[in-house]
DNA sequence: TAATGACAGACTAATTTGGTCTGCGATAAA
DNA sequence: TTTATCGCAGACCAAATTAGTCTGTCATTA
């Protein structure tokens, strides 16, 4: 519960791998799968709804693959996230998967929820692919709460 | 992806209504299943839950039930995520999950993944079942980005 | 024109989640 | 002291989601 899927870890993985690419140089789903050991038809399809959402360029030849089509600042996580499974949310009521919600009319705690909700979108989209292939300190004040908050987070889960 | 099971679900709406009883009452399982259309058994496992995690305090008797074993400013969402779903990672390499990540060597972006997720515990955390049942004004500075950061969220997604 | 690599979708397997069924144990009121 | 109420416990099944497989087509270029 609240994970990521592994097909958006491999989105995020091939991703950081492209950002990292001289300009023009493309990276071909092959290659991919066998550097971090993923299927190679499951990491095709990944890309493939990449490629659909704009976020990748595809090269369909013989030493053709992807490259990133956007700058790599530009993509946020969430944008990775959607594109590979579709709209985010932490209950079904906000994101258009429960059309008949059995608490729907006795519920009082979706505000809260969606705020909360809204916090956890917002640190996603802030997030920038590059960026996840940055050291700590660079994101500092972006996804560190500390900084933010201006307390370290002890977490006691 | 990212979302709330059914058994966090239910366990809000219940210590929510639990919150807002007088000093003394209880709730049973029967009238909170029934008030929000819930499973009788499956809400009745996941009061056994919170009830040992030390969140509420069981009354085994007839006219018994359940009340609130600490304030509800002190009973945390993650804490009542934590005792119906056990720990909490966006990523399974940072919940215990997964022993064996075929990417463990490879990863490049597991450092970032790990400060998004503190971030969003810290959330969680953060957010207390007492604020749950209050009007949004009062959750300002907890849980909206937009007062914290200084700048309105507009999602994109 | 053959090799490479993207595109496409049906299909199966595994895992997680949601829910059911059955019986026992504690307590207080009748 | 019996009995109805309500919590405790765990095996069990069903549904949904996620992960992965299989098979084949289409585009490009060397």
């Amino acid at each position: 519960m609240l994970k990521l899927t592994k097909k958006v870890d491999y989105a995020l993985l091939a991703l950081n791998l492209m950002a990292q690419n001289e300009k023009g140089e493309v990276s071909n789903v092959r290659e991919i799968a066998t550097l971090y050991r993923i299927p190679q038809e499951i990491l095709a399809k990944v890309m493939q709804k990449l490629s659909k959402a704009g976020l990748i360029q595809s090269h369909n030849a013989p030493k053709g693959g992807y490259s990133l089509k956007l700058p790599a600042e530009e993509i946020s996580v969430l944008k990775v996230l959607v594109a590979v499974e579709g709209p985010v949310g932490i209950v079904s009521c906000s994101d258009g998967t429960d059309k008949e919600c059995q608490q729907m009319d006795q519920c009082d705690i979706r505000s809260p929820l969606e705020r909360l909700q809204n916090n956890i979108l917002w640190f996603l989209e802030a997030l920038s692919i590059r960026e996840l292939g940055q050291e700590p300190a660079v994101l500092k004040g972006v996804t560190d709460g500390s900084s933010v908050f201006g307390q370290p987070l002890h977490h006691k889960g």
